[in-house]
DNA sequence: TGCATGCAATTTGTCGACAGGAAAGCATGG
DNA sequence: CCATGCTTTCCTGTCGACAAATTGCATGCA
């Protein structure tokens, strides 16, 4: 009986609500606490959040903006599937995207950047030390996130970061399975990127990042080709 | 002494409340009907097109979402300043995109993305005999529109239609002063793309993109970079 | 005169309620 | 027993209202 007089902490800071339902609505679709296909009720929400359904459906309409979820008219909004046999452009994109922010920030980085990306890779390496999957992608996105912002392009950047956010949805199907030793070969592959940034040496970024993101890609359609190998263009 | 009874038309389809703030909201912000740094009064939007100001607001949401807006907490939302400054990364992003949508055009696209294709190629055509600017930067859009479209990645695509919309913006500001001559050129630019689409040749779509973009860029920047040329960095 | 403080006005963030549409269930007829 | 049409129910889209927060102005003090 834990109930005195008021039941919880009601109190929440003006303009916070939306943020808050936005936050735990996404982290819930790319941890796959939400289902792919899965719908989503606006009042089922409102009450699991204690918030009305306006701050509700402003978290779903950004959320639908980034393609995470869909709306259908009069029609619950469902968590958005994965589209399997279209991988291929998903892999294309984030190998495009990891060439050019890591060019861009051999370019335009500042010093204060490589301290947050050598923060990150360092955060990284203790996950790959650790052996801990689910903190190993989460990691390697903040380290490739910092250099994307060193690179200075917004546009590259909310690309770069929607594909790492659909990344991470796609490796948390297949976690479990992660081999232990690659992500040690990851960390080798961070530091020389992080040593060819700082030189300024934009051919060698785009080789290092190209390599490195053909590994990533490589270990993820090993993870998932088994299953939809068939569906495959070409 | 027009109201009779009723004043106007207040029956509106459930659900296109919004979407048509959205659609009115973004044609303004892009026609510079709404000028960069304005600020957005969601009441005075309400009264002004006749809803309340929920959907005001959902739209006020996905512009944001896009970029086209930015709101301030717990105030009055603006219009997003064109960012002369870093004009060269918008330049930068542009250009990636018309080479790597033609690349992917000449890969994926089928017979009837053709068919799309020379329509709106026809349409640019018709805008530049009649040196209509604005109908020419409308329609060389959905011309590259219709190519990125072809090339079936939808990151790519959202991520140049994106492009292509602050471009417009960009334009609005210059068009009087367009040179009436050198759209001519795009057309014999933009046939040979088509050619090359249709012959399924990646590089050459690679290196006439890659050409077609330096024209572009190079025209715009001849017609803002005398008023911030001292601004651009390096 | 300049600056701090308090008040008023405006605008946003959130709420509860109502009505329109679509899906599901029920009844009726073949 | 199945198909068809109606009814019911649920959920969304929109509305008006209230409260919090910020801005600008007025007032008072140094």
């Amino acid at each position: 009986m834990t109930d005195i007089t008021d039941t919880e902490a009601p109190v929440r800071k003006r303009g916070s609500g939306a943020q808050m339902v936005y936050n735990i609505l996404r982290d819930e679709i790319l941890d796959l606490v939400l289902a792919p296909g899965s719908p989503i009720e606006e009042v089922q929400i409102s009450e699991r959040l204690k918030v009305s359904r306006t701050p509700v459906r402003e978290a779903l309409v950004r959320l639908a903006g980034e393609g995470l979820v869909s709306t259908l008219p009069n029609r619950s909004t469902v968590v958005s599937q994965i589209d399997f046999p279209n991988l291929h452009h998903f892999f294309d994109a984030l190998t495009l995207m990891y060439r050019v922010t890591t060019r861009k920030a051999a370019e335009f980085h500042k010093p204060a950047d490589l301290e947050a990306i050598r923060r990150h890779q360092a955060t990284y390496a203790a996950a790959v030390e650790n052996r801990n999957a689910l903190a190993m992608i989460s990691t390697n996105r903040d380290f490739h996130a910092a250099i994307a912002m060193a690179g200075r392009n917004p546009y590259y950047v909310s690309l770069f970061l929607r594909l790492l956010d659909d990344g991470r949805r796609l490796l948390r199907l297949y976690y479990q399975s992660f081999d232990d030793n690659l992500p040690r070969r990851y960390v080798a592959e961070h530091d020389e990127m992080i040593k060819a940034i700082a030189a300024r040496n934009v051919d060698e970024c785009d080789r290092l990042a190209t390599a490195h993101a053909d590994q990533i890609v490589q270990q993820i359609q090993k993870l998932i080709l088994p299953e939809h190998r068939e569906r495959v263009p070409l």
